[in-house]
DNA sequence: AATCTGGCTATACACTTGTTCACAGAGAGC
DNA sequence: GCTCTCTGTGAACAAGTGTATAGCCAGATT
């Protein structure tokens, strides 16, 4: 193999390869993952359904790729979003358009993870929801610079980020239900809600909330 | 048609029905619905494919009832948690309580409606979502006895209550999810964070957050 | 230029799917 | 007791499924 070279075989290979998840991401926003058959997305492909194997053994496989396709769509996203750690007002509405930015140019990414994430497949399932921990805890590590939070424990750090990251999925999730005119709504009652949970922060003294075990 | 006596013919008819709904839950843990087939669940009602259509003309017909019978018994958990309409801590921890008892006995409802919720069924979501408003609307009124939210607007009562339910359902998830191990973990971490957004309760002040249109 | 490699096609297999049709047989109504 | 009404059965259908096998042919290797 001529290493120096991009050659036409592999290009051509990982052509029809993103063929195959392209073609996946939009017959899944019909199906649900699990009733999504092998033979359908090669039909979309437009390629042989044998050939299927040349690049996967089996649709979890794809599925997999799936996960880490988007999520490496959403880790751009935090990029973005990120060196502003605070949790003030700004701060939550800069951080609100930028995800309603992403989703509408990765609309199928951000069903993908929705849907599956409490789907009827578990591998992906859990594929999905490790990654979630990741972002999630990015973002704990991120409060560590706002006044008050510092002080808090690793684990209430995790807690804070579980409920803003949640919160935003649910967004997500409520604007890919509802058509563009209940867009604003949505995200306009998601901004409260975080506010809200902002409002708490400074209130909070995990000392006093052990756990009751 | 005698109406003074439960006649033999229809007792059996909704015993098969009741059959066919229990036989789908079951199936439904390892599935999601839209894979879920018609023979498959003929199959483990232990009657004939052909039957089937005595009891409903399509799958989704069966979905919408199991959507229905899901929250009939959500709603029952409501009545136990009720009646103590504040928010603080003891509130909080009851409440909790009840969500995790009716968990264990209603396992499969509670399956079947969060995974459904963002499935691949249209019909089923919207459904399910509807059910899970009027579930949040009625929360949003037993708030108005709490201490200064009697003063918020409607819609802020009910983005208050979205968020509560919200953490619940997710509780709720992962729940089912993960192990009885992690049972303990999961639950405290939501009830602080139930506990951080009834702090943020009363630093609340919707006139200062006036959406931006 | 000859050979090899591997992405892809074509055919075929056994199996499952939803739905139709004719029919059985037990309870309901007279 | 006779007839009617329905719930359930059995066989059959066209269509769709995952996968195995054999072969083609363009790009890579030598």
């Amino acid at each position: 193999m001529t290493n120096r070279d991009s050659s036409t075989r592999l290009q051509n290979k990982e052509l029809t390869r993103q063929g195959l998840i392209r073609a996946a991401l939009k017959l899944l926003s019909q199906h649900s993952f699990d009733s999504l058959s092998l033979r359908e997305v090669t039909r979309q492909a437009g390629i042989t359904p044998t050939a299927f194997y040349r690049h996967f053994d089996d649709m979890e496989e794809l599925g997999l790729d799936l996960v880490e396709e988007s999520f490496q769509s959403l880790g751009e996203m935090l990029k973005d979003a990120r060196s502003q750690t605070s949790f003030d007002e700004a701060t939550i509405e800069r951080s609100l358009a930028v995800v309603v930015l992403h989703l509408h140019s990765h609309t199928s990414h951000f069903r993908f993870i929705a849907r599956e994430r409490y789907g009827g497949v578990r591998r992906l399932r859990r594929a999905i929801n490790r990654e979630l921990q990741l972002f999630a805890d990015e973002l704990a590590i991120d409060l560590v610079a706002m006044p008050g939070v510092d002080q808090w424990t690793t684990e209430d750090r995790r807690m804070l980020a579980g409920v803003i990251t949640e919160t935003m999925i649910r967004m997500v999730a409520e604007l890919l239900e509802y058509g563009p005119d209940e867009e604003l709504a949505i995200v306009e009652r998601t901004r409260r809600q975080l506010e809200l949970i902002s409002l708490g922060v400074p209130a909070w003294d995990g000392a006093l909330r052990a756990g009751s075990t």
